[in-house]
RNA sequence: GGGCCCAUAGCUCAAUUGGUUAGAGCCCCCGGCUCAUAACCGGGUUGUUCCUGGUUCGAGUCCAGGUGGGCCUACCA
């Protein structure tokens, strides 16, 4: 009895348009959920938004629409990129929707049950422009916003509060347990050194913004966006609940085999740390799996909205269809690595692995030999007859489709498709040394019958193995033997072992090649259709690294220039209290005003010893909290194996002056 | 500062977990074939397995140290 197996991406953010990043997740959900529903496994494969927060708020506002209106109209490009990637997904979560907000105030009341939630107040830099807290590193120099460049101001809330401390063991306990719980392994190393030092409790609920989950009872407060968005993955099924309220929850969550989180590497944490401990809380069953990917880089370059660089899939999927876009994704890269999205590359794989190794490999059979020599029918064997090239081939086939699945199951894309092409090249091989077309001339008809029958049922077999990753095309090559479209039906495991599949009569058809090789000039026109520069990127790369290199050895007299060094007196110095190291200095810069700066240096130096001392400090540098005091600026002293000595002036020079 | 991971052919990656002469694909060169999409097949070139030591009959693999890169984390010289 196969058991059901749930599988998911993130839900994205619909603050951003769907670009290859999103749909590189997804494909890979869909790749897997129809790789186990071949093989007979129920499976239930989610994918959806997240469409609560501040930031939808206040989009909303701008274009002067309600917030749920402005949703909507986000939303329909992800669903429109999903079908036309083929992303058979059996739910699209939205977190706007009744019956998730629900489920949402329901996980808060289990949580809350347990007596894991409290309230308090909640101290952090706000950003007024963006009603939102601000994380100390995500400030910029001045305790600027990011976004808006304006500074932050120091901000108290109340706010709700979850008892994550509380399961630092249990989460522990549980890793120890499941060994696999994140992939790769060296994430989960990760994840565990990160939960090792202690977890602190965690804010889960906000009042500065309306656009979100009402915290039940306290209606002033909305559900911390990451409770909220995490939630979606019990939410979709109708969960939390009891036992026959909720079919699909039942059936996918509480008895299923797999519950497979795929997500990006940016947001491991929360699904491997906060989620497990959130569902812990509310006594529900863990996932089996946090699937963490890696990232994509267009072309070598980083994917960013400044670069403008935010590949859209939609001219792709125009360009090349679906399933070569769906190919590349899960060929290119190993699953688990970042890697590159090079449309040279690309062209290269599709020509290479696509048009001249299985494409032309069905042409010259289906195409040319069988249509010519057979009338086009699938020949009748004797397969107790067969000879040893045939019996090779077989055995080759066998070992691809069982290391494919095996590669499959571990999510290890690239591999499956690896073992999946070492039969193709086999077939190849095969039609190469068994010379069907001069079997032809020579009127052997029983041999020819043989070696077509034996490359029409490995074709056959291929359209099985790359049904997850090629449906589409899967089909059309299928359409070609003869066969119906691939049906995946509950408890019928389709992944190919029996040879012999293919019935005697069957008759084949011709079509358009499968994958049409571009040539030079058609290859020119895709590229400046999608405005892509042709720049090997083997090249780029190289480039890249050198200057890199060359910048690691020197850097500019500009560069230097940047950093405004200047002498300061020290008026003022103590011990930072509860601090090994840190000494609180006051010093005068010469800028009216004194500075707060924190330095490491208690060890080596009494408070005492630096007040009135000349020094140098970096005046420029980003201001940055330390011990809850903030450093606005840095100390520079000389250290060696002996000690630590801080550099000063051999004349009194008036403070502030530059030392340069 | 602490921790984790990685380093193999020009490029992308393998190497059955310590076992013969380190392999594929791409690229390049030569040849063959002519059913096929200028495809396909065969052959060839390319290695200090980052470095230095160690353990072992035997090390790409294990250990120590170093170099370089990536990531996570932290109380800044």
């Amino acid at each position: 009895m196969a058991r059901p197996y749930y599988v998911t991406t993130p839900i994205y953010y619909v603050n951003d348009r769907p670009h290859i990043g999103h749909a590189y997740s997804t494909v890979a959900a869909d790749v897997v959920s129809r790789y186990e529903r071949l093989r007979g496994k129920p499976t239930y494969f989610l994918t959806g938004l997240d469409e609560h927060g501040l930031k939808i708020e206040r989009r909303a506002k701008e274009e002067e629409l309600a917030p749920q209106d402005f949703v909507d109209r986000m939303a329909a490009p992800f669903r429109l990129a999903w079908e036309e990637l083929e992303c058979a997904h059996d739910g699209f979560i939205r977190t706007t929707s009744a019956q998730h907000r629900e489920n949402v105030q329901a996980l808060w009341k289990l949580m809350d049950a347990r007596g894991d939630i409290y309230l308090d107040d909640y101290e952090d830099w706000y950003c007024v422009g963006c009603e939102s807290f601000k994380t100390e590193k995500e400030l910029l120099e001045g305790n600027l916003c990011p976004i808006h460049q304006k500074p932050v101001e120091r901000i108290k809330e109340r706010s709700y509060f979850f008892r994550l401390s509380n399961y630092t063991k249990p989460l522990l306990d549980f890793y120890e347990a499941h060994p696999d719980f994140v992939q790769p392994e060296a994430r989960f190393n990760e994840v565990r050194s990160f939960v090792k030092e202690g977890l602190r409790d965690l804010s889960i609920s906000r009042t500065s913004f309306r656009w979100g989950v009402p915290v039940p009872e306290d209606p002033e407060h909305v559900v911390y966006v990451w409770l909220d968005a995490l939630m979606n993955y019990v939410s979709a099924l109708g969960g939390p609940a009891e036992e026959g309220e909720a079919p699909l929850y039942d059936e996918f969550w509480q008895s299923s085999e797999a519950i497979k989180h795929i997500v990006g590497k940016d947001i491991l944490r929360f699904h491997a740390i906060y989620w497990p401990a959130f569902l812990m809380s509310a006594g529900i069953r863990l996932p089996t799996q946090i699937w963490a990917h890696g990232w994509l880089t267009v072309n070598g370059e980083k994917m960013s909205k400044s670069l403008g660089n935010f590949l859209p899939p939609g001219p792709l999927v125009e360009a090349f269809g679906a399933d070569v876009l769906r190919y590349y994704f899960m060929r290119e890269v190993g699953f688990g690595q970042d890697g590159d999205f090079s449309h040279r590359n690309l062209l290269n794989r599709y020509n290479g692995e696509l048009a001249n190794g299985l494409g032309n490999l069905m042409n010259r059979i289906v195409a040319s030999i069988v249509k010519k020599n057979l009338e086009g029918r699938v020949p009748e064997v004797d397969f107790d007859a067969l000879s040893d090239a045939d019996r090779q081939l077989i055995d080759k086939a066998n070992v691809a489709a069982q290391e494919a699945a095996k590669h499959f199951e571990a999510l290890a894309f690239h591999r499956a498709l690896d073992s999946t092409w070492e039969l193709v090249s086999a077939a190849n091989k095969y039609v190469d040394s068994t010379e069907p077309w001069k079997l032809a001339k020579q009127d052997d008809k029983t041999r020819l019958a043989e070696v077509c029958y034996t490359v029409l049922e490995t074709l056959r077999w291929l359209s099985i193995m790359l049904f997850p990753v090629m449906p589409k095309k899967c089909n059309e090559l299928r359409a070609q033997l003869g066969m119906p479209p691939l049906l995946p039906t509950e408890q019928v495991d389709l992944w190919p072992s029996a040879w012999g599949g293919l019935r005697p009569g069957t008759q084949t058809q011709t079509a358009t090649p499968l994958f049409p090789r571009f040539d030079e000039s058609q290859e020119r026109s895709i590229l400046e259709r999608l405005g892509v520069e042709d720049t090997p990127t083997q090249k780029k790369a190289a480039a890249m690294k050198e200057t890199k290199q060359s910048e690691n050895d020197f850097i500019e007299f500009d560069d230097f220039l940047k950093v405004d060094l200047r002498v300061a007196v020290v008026k003022e110095a103590e011990r930072v209290e509860k601090s090994k190291k840190l000494l609180k200095l006051i010093v005068d810069a010469g800028e009216g005003r004194p500075r707060q700066i924190l330095a490491g240096i208690s060890e080596h130096y009494a408070p005492e010893d630096l007040v009135g001392r000349r020094v140098v400090i970096v005046a420029n540098l980003k201001p940055r909290k330390l011990m809850g005091l903030e450093s606005q600026g840095m100390l520079l002293a000389a250290s060696d194996d002996t000690g630590l000595s801080v550099l000063g002036v051999d004349k009194d020079v008036e403070p502030g002056s530059p030392a340069k």
